[in-house]
RNA sequence: GCGCCUGUAGCUCAGCUGGAUAGAGCAACUGCCUUCUAAGCAGUGGGUCAGGGGUUCGAGUCCCUUCAGGCGUGCCA
């Protein structure tokens, strides 16, 4: 698939080298010195549309001043038969290359053709790649937190898939472990507290507050009355833990559905553990000689992975000596297997048994002490964790109340769930706010504030551009003018900086997403369309279309169609909604 | 103590593998609708890029260091 932006940094560097060994074989510049500095688009178009950084990259290796070497270059530069019209020579010895007319059409030529798929790069060359997100407890309705993860999981899938990956959204259902004991046990306290009077039982201290506990309790109860009352306590929690899940775990997949994310996979944690795929793979650790027992329980020689791994990552022996490094253990005294050994089971099926090339985790940034560990324990098994998976840390969203912090927590209660999130603001405003800033970024969300929020959310910035131009296109198809094919157009005639600039805008879209895939950095395309929605209202409130001479018209408009495409590509990759009127 | 993240305009944040005069949105102020959507456009003001060293033709960007804030360092998940 063709790319603009790529292949012109191709042909500059292309001119730049073949001019060089001009210079060289003449005499005028030193043989045998290896081209380097780097092909950018300047900030300011003055200085031309692409520039070369070479002259002044090489000095030192050629022994000359840059400006000299970038004399010698341009001489000897042909740009017959390329996309460039003229070359020049600026500041301390740049190389300022500015495209030719032609160029202009092409890309219009190029979003006619690839239409929504535009952008797109097989960069990824088909690899397998899960990322997986949210996986929220199953214990209690999901927070802000999620809400960024899912947009940030959600969106970073749909841009690497357009960057030619093969991938795949997963959601990690955490229903084993001490947790649900925990919510089982809460749920317990309110079931009793029905039966006996809530006076008559004590809540757990660190049992889940919530409203939700005692709904599920009510149902419970509904459902089967005081028959759970006399039975023994692992089957009346065993039931309770299974009744909410019931409950919870199609709540959360109809919440994420409502905020637009659909998961490929459910994966649930308790299978790992009734396979017996945990034990297997905490055995395997064994076999490979990374545990040890020791007060009964089983650990994981992690302070020698971790050695290992930041060794071979370049770090130097003295700066790992220094660190505070601790073993985990996978198996406690009591026979129970930790989160941890799970995980690492977990993280093994999806490389060993269903074979992805690539996985990425979103996580909250208070993970971030897991992530080293988990990658170790990985290379440990020889899958590579190192360089396999990646793990995203997103900073955490802080819930304001009115300018004061909001203590977030299920056990408190006072959670807000994304489902109210919902039902203040638009899917459109939510989703377009939690992935406008990176994710190592904290985010302030103010409750107080979530209506203003809407109303001030740079989304309808965007959306307007696109309703302006879809309107404006309906006006003209009325008066016989309909967008016009490519071919059919002069683009010669879009010559006003305003013009030039927006047609640059579209075409550098394939690097972005390719920029955002590469840093797994989804925010880059709500600034991008910022910046596009942007040009377009400046080349809007600069240059008319209805009224203009047919030749104008049409390249106009064909260019501002170019733009509804683009700007609807790129929201679609948001999750968000293109409105055809606002 | 050790480790991770952050520090850029009044506020919230961009700044790609080092590049030319450090940008955008919001907020403030001034203009622009009898012609395609004013949810828009044009313009003005606003900065010791936390401080200090170093590397080089060139540093917000790379290295060292100090300071400030957030987080982590469980036989929790």
């Amino acid at each position: 698939m063709a790319n603009m932006i790529q292949s012109a940094k191709d042909q500059v560097a292309k001119i730049t080298r073949a001019a060089y060994e001009a210079a060289a074989a003449e005499g005028v510049l030193p043989a045998g010195v290896e081209l380097k500095g780097s092909i950018e688009i300047p900030k300011d178009p003055q200085n031309g549309d692409y520039a070369s950084s070479a002259a002044m990259a090489g000095a030192k290796a050629m022994k000359r001043k840059p400006r000299d070497i970038a004399q010698a270059l341009a001489d000897r530069m042909d740009l017959t038969g390329t996309i460039f019209s003229s070359v020049e020579i600026a500041g301390p010895g740049f190389l300022n290359f500015r495209l030719g007319p032609k160029w202009y059409g092409d890309v219009l030529a190029e979003i006619e053709k690839e239409g929504l798929a535009y952008g797109g790069s097989d960069e990824g060359k088909g690899q397998k790649v899960m990322v997986e997100f949210v996986s929220a407890n199953p214990t209690g309705p999901m927070h802000m937190g999620n809400a960024r993860g899912g947009v940030l999981g959600d969106t970073l899938a749909n841009v690497l898939a357009r960057d030619g990956y093969d991938t795949w959204k997963e959601f990690y259902v955490n229903d084993a472990g001490n947790q649900i004991n925990k919510f089982a046990v809460s749920i317990q306290a309110r079931y009793f507290q029905l039966l006996l009077g809530e006076d008559n039982v004590p809540f757990p201290e660190d049992g889940y507050h919530g409203d939700d506990i005692k709904e599920l309790a009510k149902a419970f109860y509904e459902e089967h009355g005081d028959s759970y009352k006399d039975v023994d306590e692992q089957t009346r929690l065993d039931a309770l833990a299974a009744f909410g899940l019931e409950r919870n775990i199609p709540k959360m997949k109809a919440d994420l559905r409502q905020y637009g994310i659909e998961y490929d996979e459910w994966f649930f944690e308790s299978s790992l553990h009734e396979s017996g795929f945990v034990a297997e793979t905490v055995d395997l650790l064994t076999e490979k000689g990374w545990t040890y027992e020791k007060d009964g329980a089983l650990w994981l020689n992690t302070t020698e992975l971790l050695k290992q791994k930041y060794l071979a990552e370049g770090k130097s022996q003295k700066q790992v000596d220094k660190l505070d490094l601790k073993d985990d253990v996978l198996r406690r005294a009591n026979g129970f297997y930790t989160y941890f050994a799970a995980d690492i089971a977990y993280h093994r099926n999806k490389f060993a048994v269903r074979g992805f090339d690539k996985v990425i985790n979103i996580w909250g940034a208070d993970h971030h002490g897991h992530v080293a560990r988990l990658q170790a324990a990985l290379d440990g098994l020889g899958l590579d964790g190192s360089h396999r998976l990646v793990i995203v840390l997103m900073q955490l969203v802080n819930l304001l109340q009115d300018g004061q912090p909001v203590r977030m927590s299920k056990r408190s209660g006072k959670a807000i769930a994304l489902h109210d999130l919902l039902d203040e603001v638009s899917v459109d405003a939510a989703r377009y706010f939690f992935n406008a800033r990176s994710a190592s970024t904290p985010v302030d969300f103010d409750l107080g504030l979530a209506v203003r929020e809407d109303s001030e959310n740079p989304v309808y910035y965007v959306q307007y551009a696109h309703a302006r131009i879809c309107t404006l296109i309906a006006r003209l198809a009325e008066e016989g003018s309909p967008v016009p094919a490519a071919r059919d157009i002069n683009a010669e005639v879009l010559s006003t900086e305003e013009e030039k600039n927006l047609i640059r805008a579209l075409a550098r879209l394939p690097d972005e997403i390719h920029t955002a895939a590469r840093d797994y950095d989804p925010s880059r395309i709500n600034r991008y369309l910022i910046d596009l929605a942007g040009d377009f209202h400046r080349f809007y409130g600069a240059c008319r279309i209805k009224g203009e001479t047919k030749e104008l018209l049409d390249a106009r408009l064909k260019l501002a169609d170019s733009v509804r495409s683009v700007l609807a590509n790129c929201l679609g990759l948001l999750g968000v909604t293109a409105p055809e009127k606002m």
